[in-house]
DNA sequence: TACTAGTTGCAACATTGTTGCATTACTAAA
DNA sequence: TTTAGTAATGCAACAATGTTGCAACTAGTA
């Protein structure tokens, strides 16, 4: 139900104190309906039927929503950004699986135990970014 | 001792069957030189008072490199790649270290378990690819 | 020494993301 | 409802990183 997904949008927006422009709307409502992480030019190709959204916006929106803390950025090793909702689960740190084949990226919940890892003498724990690379279903 | 970096160089490049050319030679040099992860841009820095060597000859270098297992690539949050030199103990997977305040990237040894992982139904694990963040012993 | 395939340099291009600035439009207040 | 102020947008230009095609060069070999 698409609607629904606009309906969360809008009210996500609002909540958080920012201007509910049709551009964020558009943008959230994408990312809300999508199970998977998805690139700028993903989201930019399911923009095309409608108006045409600017590029530069897209990419504004995109840090908006970022910095909002109502998506969040993963990296991957094709150098390209991937946007994905944060819900109660995934709001916190969490890992990324990644396909080898078709690029697909999905979030995944657990993580190790931050802790654990032994850094050099000096150094200072923030966080940790994983990303765990295989096939997915669809490509096996 | 630089000089011992360069003879190490050549006889690694050899071993592998390429050609021993100047520009892998002091490319390599300088990674093995190198105790951290560094940029292509760092890498034309540190090449710089010599004669020159193209850009694209640097990434085609990298490339080979990379391809012949002496280095290999690191992927970051910058979207730059940063190379570092292979030896026994890294040349399997690893995990990598970032400065979230100089960017400056080290290789880490362990890894947690790798079927630890529970994909979900139907996915395939491959490879694991860690980066923890944090302060460096110079920033913190 | 001469040959040849692998390597390099150059120019042009591709992709992804950013900046500056004038215009538009969302929201709140009148 | 209208208005005004500011946040958001669109456009053009730019920046950073990496890639491709092709002619010229050179390391290794016969």
């Amino acid at each position: 139900m698409p609607n629904t997904f606009k309906t969360a949008a809008e009210r996500r927006i609002r909540q958080c104190g920012g201007r509910v422009t049709a551009g964020r709307v558009r943008i959230l409502t994408i990312l809300l309906a999508e199970q998977q992480a998805i690139t700028h030019r993903e989201i930019e190709r399911r923009l095309l039927g409608k108006l045409p959204l600017d590029r530069v916006t897209l990419y504004r929106v995109l840090e908006w929503l970022t910095d909002k803390q109502l998506i969040h950025k993963v990296v991957s090793d094709d150098r390209v950004w991937r946007f994905h909702t944060n819900n109660e689960l995934n709001s916190h740190q969490h890992a990324h699986f990644k396909c080898t084949s078709c690029a697909s990226v999905i979030c995944l919940d657990e993580l190790p135990n931050e802790r654990d890892w032994s850094l050099p003498i000096g150094y200072q724990f923030q966080e940790i970014e994983l990303t765990v690379k295989g096939l997915c279903a669809e490509c096996v």
